[in-house]
DNA sequence: ATTCCACTAGCGCGCTCGGG
DNA sequence: CCCGAGCGCGCTAGTGGAAT
């Protein structure tokens, strides 16, 4: 049957407006809050515990299940909460969430790739090629012969920094998160130093996104990594790379929830910096609204770590 | 052999904008 | 004021590969 977007909310379905508004919720939830769900299916039969502590999320991959269905229970209405572990939930969740992956990576390596990394399509268009030309960018460590998740060049805003005070703030990262949010045309006028996205239908509009989220500078990150890489699939685990893209989005994750629960300059400023660009003249920026519960804090100090 | 998966080409819809 | 060109969107149908 066709799209019948032209009817009037009275002549469609009630049924029908239920699943569409829950697609279009979990094609948000994608983009903005986590691109991959561990155990999908499990995660959605979870009951939330009350125990559970943001602080421990990542220690272990019970604690990474609570955070997900936590992120889930903040992030849906309560009507589908209701129905989370239901096998139309679930099918809707698996189905919805490699659509809008696909349909990211599409666009920002082969339709807004050359414009986002200054390249020619050749260069995008072959593995060999983007390993050749990129490795070095997006972490590849000669020495240790691995890929580094926080020493690539290309998430920095001056180009080669390793500092973290630079992290996620390249010209490529906000174009990237221009292209998904605001469009494919949106690139050019971030290029161009003027306002993306006004007047235009876009998914932020479509999707009454009022701030830049966590999930979203961290699918960037990733985003532009795996572009420039020579894997040709968006997969968990990188088939060429070998690259654990899941890890490092969690880590990306990681790294900016801790910075805005332990108030870090530096995170609070990338944040501030994101949505003066992009949703500017919104006061409720996602640093105000989340520091109101913050509890004591330990130093962060994730970038000397790194890797696990 | 069959099913699943990741991705893509292309389509129709709804929107905007500019010319008449 | 309207009309049509063009754009961005999500979706459908399809490909080719992997897994079972």
């Amino acid at each position: 049957s066709k799209r019948q977007k032209n009817q009037s909310d009275e002549t469609q379905g009630s049924d029908e407006r239920f699943h569409q508004n829950l697609q279009l919720l979990v094609r948000k939830f994608t983009s903005t809050e986590m691109m991959w769900l561990r155990e999908l299916n499990r995660t959605l039969e979870m009951a939330l515990d009350e125990e559970y502590e943001d602080h421990d999320r990542f220690d272990s991959l019970e604690t990474r299940l609570q955070g997900q269905i936590h992120t889930l229970h903040e992030f849906l209405p309560e009507k589908y909460l209701e129905i989370l572990n239901t096998q139309v939930m679930k099918d809707t969740f698996r189905m919805h969430m490699q659509m809008q992956r696909s349909n990211t990576v599409t666009r920002i390596r082969n339709q807004c790739g050359p414009a986002i990394f200054d390249c020619s399509i050749e260069d995008l268009a072959d593995p060999a090629e983007r390993k050749l030309k990129f490795r070095k960018a997006i972490g590849w460590n000669e020495s240790e012969k691995t890929y580094k998740r926080w020493n690539c060049s290309i998430l920095h805003g001056n180009g080669s920094s390793q500092l973290n005070d630079t992290v996620f703030c390249s010209q490529p990262m906000l174009r990237c998160f221009a292209a998904i949010f605001f469009g494919t045309s949106a690139v050019a006028a971030i290029r161009a130093d003027k306002l993306v996205g006004r007047g235009k239908e876009t998914v932020a509009g479509i999707w009454s996104m009022t701030h830049t989220t966590p999930g979203a500078i961290a699918m960037c990150a990733v985003m532009i990594r795996w572009s420039l890489s020579e894997d040709v699939l968006l997969q968990e685990l990188g088939k060429h790379t070998k690259i654990d893209w899941q890890n490092d989005f969690e880590s990306y994750l990681k790294f900016l929830l801790n910075g805005i629960k332990g108030r870090k300059q530096a995170v609070v400023m990338l944040f501030r910096k994101y949505d003066k660009i992009f949703f500017p003249g919104t006061e409720t920026g996602y640093c105000v609204r989340k520091n109101e519960d913050d509890q004591d804090e330990e130093a962060m100090d994730m970038l000397n770590k790194d890797q696990e």
